[in-house]
DNA sequence: CGGAATGATTGAATCGTTTCACGTGGGGGG
DNA sequence: CCCCCCACGTGAAACGATTCAATCATTCCG
């Protein structure tokens, strides 16, 4: 069984194909009795649209793509669900693309990305390197809206969170809580994030007179964190409290004071970033600073359709959201 | 900037679009010299070879689509992964696509690929009755694989993972190291992973004389492992190991404990299903049956991709993966 | 030196839709 | 009774790449 086209279901309706056409895209332009015989055919020859060749026509695809860092990342998945119902009201589908943060492969999935002719794009870049690429894109009438990166500096509209902000709250509530002494842990300062992070805390806790004393992590995991925690109990003094730069450190962190009987939060208090589904889920639940994702995926849609839908007098925008703090048990105690 | 087709590209470099089709198609079939004179014009004008029209002539796209039930769970990012690749090197991107476990998603995606005409399908149905509409891609010659769901039901091929072997392990495990009396909290037993799970964990408990008691969780997540552990905490002579359904449970139920002060795994034991990141990642860190997700995912695409090279010759297979123990500390101690 | 073999290039047909300028037939208004 | 307009349909021209038979030069061999 070969699949028919719309010549087959015309012949089989006996009408032409501009008819079949127009029962599929502008059905009020057809006669009642015309449309059911049309529509009889699809049905009996089981027809389906060939979207190549509409897109061909069209010169566009329906698709909006999203490249990410990392699929396996929750902070990912979220933003790809926030973006996908309106990308699916438009008709198309997301493709998801994992870029693992190498270069090479997100240079290469941009080239299949702008064969497909996708209708836009949705972006977390590898590194700055990849400004002129997307350049490339905006400039082959693909728009580009960046999330969480490199708001600003490009020719796009961007999504973004108030990292420095986040720092802020999470040092405001141990300051509360009567924390003379805490420390922040986190990766390499180059990250934009994790700089951001500790610049808002530090900026508090100066205001609030809190000791700050900063930990380099290898790397923004589990392993990380408890790397971290250990350096940290050495410390004749140890702080009464851990500000994570995200919550995979925040685990770690907690599994270390756990592995040497520091509890938490009594002994000592622990708040993530990020919150994660696990961060609610963890042996001593985890107060976080919460970005609000499937609102950024949501967004950055919305500023990929309006920018189409502008057109050539569309002025960028760059959106950023405020994050907030989740309070639980980990820093439920006051000083 | 309008984009250029190949006959710009071929007026550009003075030859006939055949020949510019052979440079980027065949580049041994073409003069050196005019190959140079070709991919000159093509970097000057910035060409990018439209994909639409390709797939037109070719009648089928070189993506392969997945739908998962859902794309934050860490179980099908890494199916995702474990499949990307072989994707990639066969020129494709990978389209994922969330059904969320509801049938009308699910049935719009499908509607949508198969007008993309998409090279192939790997899918977790919703449920059974999905059937029907894989089928009409199959008879569509869209191959389509099934993953971890509904293996042999349908003319298909299909991956799975062995559960009732999965059950056995974790349960031979809690027996080797003394526990008399175990837990398993599960969610419906509707569900067949679930009821697999439990059936292997007490064909090895009847073996070897230990007793086994099944507690019901209202789902399979942390709540539900958090109240089932309650639960089983009011027991007059509670269990000392439990054996849950999935990690996500067995987070849920070391919280329980911890929030109880049972201290795992002296005073009891926790094993979970899944191996997921966060398992190594608790407090205590997990012990856990693990599936080869990613190898699940790689697996996957090797059979799609051999059932397209096959053609009509085709025969289904079903393979089925073994699952593998990790221990770790929360089943640390031998009664 | 004729003819065959080899190599490079061309041109045109084709894939399946969409779109639009153009019939065609019937009904209503003048 | 004529004309115009409306509502439906038609047919053919795009869209941009691939493919293959046909053409044109060369080179090689006897």
């Amino acid at each position: 069984m070969t699949t028919s086209s719309m010549k087959d279901v015309a012949r089989a309706a006996g009408v032409s194909v501009g008819t079949v056409s127009n029962v599929l895209n502008r059905p009020e332009a057809v006669a009642e009795e015309t449309k059911r015989r049309v529509q009889a055919a699809i049905a009996r020859l089981g027809y389906v649209r060939n979207d190549s060749a509409r897109q061909l026509r069209a010169g566009r695809s329906r698709n909006v793509a999203i490249v990410v860092l990392d699929v396996a990342n929750p902070f990912f998945t979220d933003v790809v669900r926030g973006a996908e119902p309106l990308v699916h009201s438009a008709g198309g589908v997301v493709t998801v693309c994992d870029s693992g943060e190498d270069l090479r492969r997100e240079q290469r999935q941009l080239e299949i990305l702008e064969e497909q002719r996708v209708l836009g794009l949705l972006i977390t870049p590898v590194d700055d390197s990849s400004a002129e690429r997307l350049e490339r894109l905006t400039a082959h009438d693909i728009p580009v809206v960046l999330v969480d990166r490199g708001a600003g500096l490009h020719p796009h509209c961007s999504v973004a969170v108030d990292d420095v902000h986040g720092g802020r709250l999470a040092a405001r509530h141990l300051a509360e809580r009567g924390h003379a002494s805490v420390a922040f842990i986190g990766g390499p300062p180059s990250i934009p994030q994790v700089a951001d992070r500790l610049a808002g805390c530090r900026e508090v806790c100066e205001e609030a007179g809190v000791r700050l004393e900063a930990f380099t992590s290898v790397s923004l995991n589990v392993a990380g964190g408890r790397q971290a925690v250990e350096q940290m109990l050495r410390l004749p003094d140890a702080p009464t409290a851990v500000f994570c730069a995200n919550d995979l450190v925040a685990l770690g962190a907690l599994q270390g004071l756990t592995m040497h009987g520091v509890k938490v939060p009594e002994e000592c208090a622990i708040i993530g970033y990020d919150d994660i589904e696990f961060a609610a889920a963890a042996a001593v639940p985890l107060t976080s600073v919460r970005q609000p994702r499937a609102q950024l995926g949501r967004t950055a849609a919305q500023l990929l359709f309006e920018e189409i839908a502008e057109g050539k007098g569309h002025t960028h925008r760059n959106v950023v959201f405020q994050p907030e703090l989740v309070a639980r048990a980990s820093t439920a105690v006051d000083l």
